[in-house]
DNA sequence: CGGTTTTGACCCGCGC
DNA sequence: GCGCGGGTCAAAACCG
């Protein structure tokens, strides 16, 4: 029958439609991956910012917000990768592995006791590409034992896809550790959690050329739109910690 | 077997 | 020059 090919047709179309769709969806994933890594690596840039402030005044919660946006209305010349900055990670502090989980892999090379503080500190090379000149140091805080600092130095000298490929889920999307929290300066891990503070917290001054340029590009805006429902379909499977 | 971790030795800058 | 402390090296152990 005519009709009977037609429809095996339309199926076989069909097909072909949602396998494409799938591998876009799959592309726009990791595209999604690789701009929250850059975007908590720029958090932890602004987190640095903060945190020099408040060793200067007494940093209450509206002194802190009002920061973020100071230092985005201040003119850069440059504002890339951030050469050396900081991020908090809440952990069990009988928990005595020093491992942060923020996408890279990393390639220990020391450990040290230091003086002004009991826990050792330890030093990890980026692994992900040969050459690359990343370093951090991972010591557990003296005020918060549950927090672990890691202090990042360097730029990476390739993206955060490399690793990607090869597992589903990326461990800063999936960090299990919903927020950290020091001297009234939180800094939710939780991806969607994150975009949330940010949005209410700061009045996005400074973050608005960077948002409006992506937004600018309606393939973009199409694929956060697709990743993002995806990453919260995979979320809302996750259990809750 | 190749990559990673461990850990004591070594290096180097800084203050005295 | 010397000692101290933080950072790095590198050989051995470990692990998937």
């Amino acid at each position: 029958m005519a009709s009977q090919t037609s429809n095996q047709d339309k199926v076989g179309a069909l097909r072909e439609e949602v396998e494409n769709l799938r591998k876009e969806n799959e592309d726009l994933r990791l595209m999604f991956q690789a701009i929250s890594n850059r975007y908590n690596i720029l958090r932890a840039h602004l987190q640095e910012l903060n945190l020099s402030y408040q060793t200067k005044g007494n940093g209450s919660l509206t002194q802190h917000v009002d920061l973020y946006n100071d230092s985005f209305k201040r003119p850069r010349t440059e504002f890339s990768m951030a050469k050396s900055s900081q991020i908090f990670v809440k952990t069990d502090p009988k928990d005595k592995s020093l491992i942060v989980r923020d996408g890279f892999q990393w390639r220990k090379y020391g450990q040290k006791v230091t003086k002004d503080n009991t826990s050792p500190r330890a030093y990890y090379r980026c692994s992900m590409s040969p050459g690359c000149p990343v370093k951090k140091k991972v010591q557990r805080s003296m005020e918060d034992k549950s927090l672990l600092v890691a202090t990042y130095e360097g730029e990476h000298n390739h993206g955060v896809e490399r690793s990607l490929g090869k597992s589903l889920s990326c461990p800063v999307m999936n960090n299990p550790f919903q927020s950290a929290s020091v001297k009234g300066i939180a800094i939710d891990l939780n991806q969607s959690g994150a975009d949330v503070e940010m949005s209410r917290n700061s009045d996005k001054t400074g973050m608005e050329g960077f948002v409006s340029s992506l937004a600018k590009d309606p393939n973009f805006t199409l694929a956060l739109a697709a990743a993002v429902a995806r990453s919260m379909t995979e979320q809302s499977t996750l259990p809750m910690l």
